[in-house]
DNA sequence: GTGGTCTAGACCACT
DNA sequence: GTGGTCTAGACCACA
């Protein structure tokens, strides 16, 4: 439960991106019940309002449902219908940051072995 | 030459992607002269000072040089430093779109697929 | 908090020139929040997108990092990569003024004198 | 004899350089004619403007002295006056460069060396 | 003609 | 409140 104060990403894009890998990697199960946006915000200590757009987005994409009343959980299954558009959206802007990478001379095998990383495990990274 | 107004993407960021691409694929060789700023500005129908702020940064990244009064020319050499810092923040990054892309059911060898394609030929691709 | 407004030199240039010094000097501490781009507009008298500018560059360089809607700050950790095109282009341009300086009948010793000036304290100078 | 074309430097402040720089390595004798404007226009390829621009520089600056109608001479004795304004000046400019090296992780020994080569002897710079 | 700097002011995203 | 993007238009320096 880390969130970089000195990062130059959003808060609610790292409170999203937080829950998602901690959904992958099983420290939150589905039906689990999370923290309620007051709460959590508490515990970052941050606005209410930038922890309920975070919640927001993350019930938009299927990683958490919202039960009016009852709490926030994860979601039971996840949505396993491929939307395209979106794919597409990933490949165009993973493509572009591979552009970036080869200005940097990184070769290949190199990005490969990252995107392998993140299938395995899932390791914290630092910067941002 | 393709700038997608209706995208996310800032003008400049896409002129600064359009122009690296090409020069990644050969279309664009060292020392060639590219449009002026104005030029440019005309052809994709936008403000010279948006055109001349993608130029500025081409600059700083070593990838064109530009000469007042006479022009703006491809750079003869690219800079082979490899800025550790830099490709740490591209790993970062590309490893979220990762995990986003994992989140919209692709597998670990489509995306070395992408990886591979950019390093390949390089095709245009819609979207933001 | 200088800035001249009769130098030839442009302001942004200034404004970098003033954050990088103060930050080699110790006056500006890494992590320390800095003033936000209306503010330092309002200080100098001069256009908010001026200051933005000058800001621009200093997180480019990785001197500050900026955060939207929060606002700018002393980068905790410098980059410390030698970079060898730039060094190299710095050392034409300390070697073109030494040249002048030749030319104005300064002699060895004093140019060095100014260099350990730089690398001690430092303080500050009029003119352009 | 050379001029960069693809160098960012005016082409006019490149003349003065070379002849400067010329002078001091003693290829160039004080009381020598220089090749007239338009000649020297001829043999470096460019517009005669930017050829006057720079001599007219020079003169200024007491490295050569035109005589109507005889020719462009080598100055017989260099000015020993020593204007203080003109020092302050590149004082201030050296200084400036001294403060991108440091953040170009570069030691102050090493800037010294760059000093001392170039009172002595006087090595052709690439870069720009 | 080229690029560079600066201002003024609009609109947007994030906190 | 913060910074970011974009436009419009003025003025300057270089070729």
């Amino acid at each position: 439960m880390m969130i970089d104060k000195s990062s130059a990403k959003p808060y609610y894009e790292q409170i999203v991106l937080l829950i998602k890998e901690q959904v992958l990697q099983g420290i939150l199960q589905p039906g689990e019940q999370i923290a309620s946006v007051r709460e959590m915000a508490r515990q970052l200590l941050m606005n209410p309002n930038t922890v309920s757009k975070a919640y927001k987005m993350l019930e938009m994409q299927g990683v958490i449902v919202t039960v009016k009343g009852r709490g926030t959980y994860i979601a039971e299954q996840q949505t396993t219908v491929r939307d395209d558009a979106k794919v597409a959206q990933v490949k165009q802007k993973i493509q572009e940051l591979v552009l970036e990478a080869r200005y940097l001379s990184v070769d290949e095998t190199e990005i490969t072995k990252w995107v392998t990383e993140q299938y395995e495990g899932s390791q914290t990274n630092a910067n941002d």
